[in-house]
RNA sequence: CGAGUCCGCCAGACGGCCGCGGUUGCCCAAGGCAAUCGAGGAAAGUCCGGACUCCACAGGACAGGGAGCUGGGUAACGCCCAGGCGGGGCGACCCGACGGAAAGUGCCACAGAGAUCAGACCGCCGAUGGCCCUCUCGGGGGCACAGGCAAGGGUGAAACGGUGGUGUAAGAGACCACCAGCAUCCCGGGAAACCGGGGUGGCUGGUAAACCCCUCCCGGAGCAAGGUCAAGCAGAGGCGUCGGUGGUCCGCCGGUCAAGCUUCGGGUGGACCGCACCGAGGUCUGGCGGCAACGCAGACCCCAGAUGGAUGGCCGUCGCCCGUCAUAGGCGGGUACAGAAUCCGGCUUACCGGCGGGCUCGCCGC
């Protein structure tokens, strides 16, 4: 656990973080039940172990994220550490731009090896690039 | 040294990389840069008490709810401190819904004869009355039918106060002495609860987290309070002595053809203020007053403010604890409970562990 990510975690950083794509990735946060609602009702829903993806493509615009941790997940330190780990992944890959992301939570983000939740986020969004790109 | 008890405190530390929210300043703006601040002792449960907001409010009666030894503290409390009383502990100390049972009503399982104007199973007596025997005609003896008694036995958590005497046929607070309890009066101490002492009196079960009585307190709803702006829609029916006085009634007030209430339907469900606060504010001063809770004075400080919800993610080193190999040390694992949402004061509950101090008991040494 804590041999394999020390040489795993700054390599992905460092190629897919400053210059991957060549911009600036920023993200806005979602807002509001009509925001989300829209983004569940027609986004594609992706999931990888412990995380669900929710995408929706938009006119234009930087990509938004919203976080979902629900009462199942656990606590409110459960889930306030679920949601805060997820938003650690989601800033090691890259996102669609023009792109709402709805990502829910699972109990084992809380405690799954920060390694494999960045697995599993990373693949459940470049899995709904293609579709997204190709709407 | 061991065991215990009370009080207070901490809630791993440091570093690296990458981030988030608020505020202030700067840049012409989108946005960016800099500085600075950014979870808890319980932020929790939402159980009490307030602040604040809106609605309501002449007054009275009755409901209803809450509190309940005394005094103090406090904005207030069901909280805190001190004292009293009762109970527990060798002790430090701990625990207590701790007003009234002589205002009334009710209840007291099982057992037991009887459980509150009590009762008589075994028992005791049988003076008096009755019956029988005897007779020296005064009486004497017997039976246990009437009747009397509640001492002893037995039942029970509890049996009409306890012990000893007098008394009597046998007995009983019937009477006496002492004692326990209660009521009442007086004296002394205390601010009071209460404590100590004395007199008098009647003659005494428990239960009020049973009804109840007494004293005191309580208008309702809550920040989704409440307000501003924006956007948007479609009205229709009912009540007409109706509405308000937010439990009810009396009473009062308002409206009386236009408003109000209400039912169904339609629209919106966004932004901002409230709301991040100069406050029942925090820290310090071995300050002053007080046994203490706390109050007062002075100095300094401004100390989270999100809204799908910031306060973090990852890594390293060192602590601490456990297991293991066991020589420094190595390896593996663990490092609680838990996350602000209008804000304060409490209570309760959860919690790996650690630190400091006071006191008590036991053992040992000087």
């Amino acid at each position: 656990m804590t041999t394999a990510p020390n040489t795993a975690v700054p390599a992905s950083v460092g190629s897919s973080f400053p210059d991957s794509t060549g911009r600036p990735d920023r993200v806005r946060r979602l807002s509001g039940a009509s925001e989300f609602n829209e983004v569940l009702r027609n986004g594609r829903r992706l999931r990888r172990g412990g995380v669900t993806v929710v995408a929706h493509r938009r006119h234009g615009g930087l990509p938004r994220i919203g976080l979902v941790a629900g009462r199942r997940v656990g606590g409110a330190v459960v889930r306030n550490r679920a949601r805060r780990r997820l938003r650690a992944a989601l800033r090691e890959v890259t996102l669609a731009e023009a792109t709402d992301y709805v990502v829910i939570a699972t109990p084992v983000v809380a405690t799954a090896p920060f390694e494999e939740l960045c697995g599993w986020v990373r693949d459940a969004i470049s899995s709904t690039l293609p579709r997204a790109s190709a709407r």
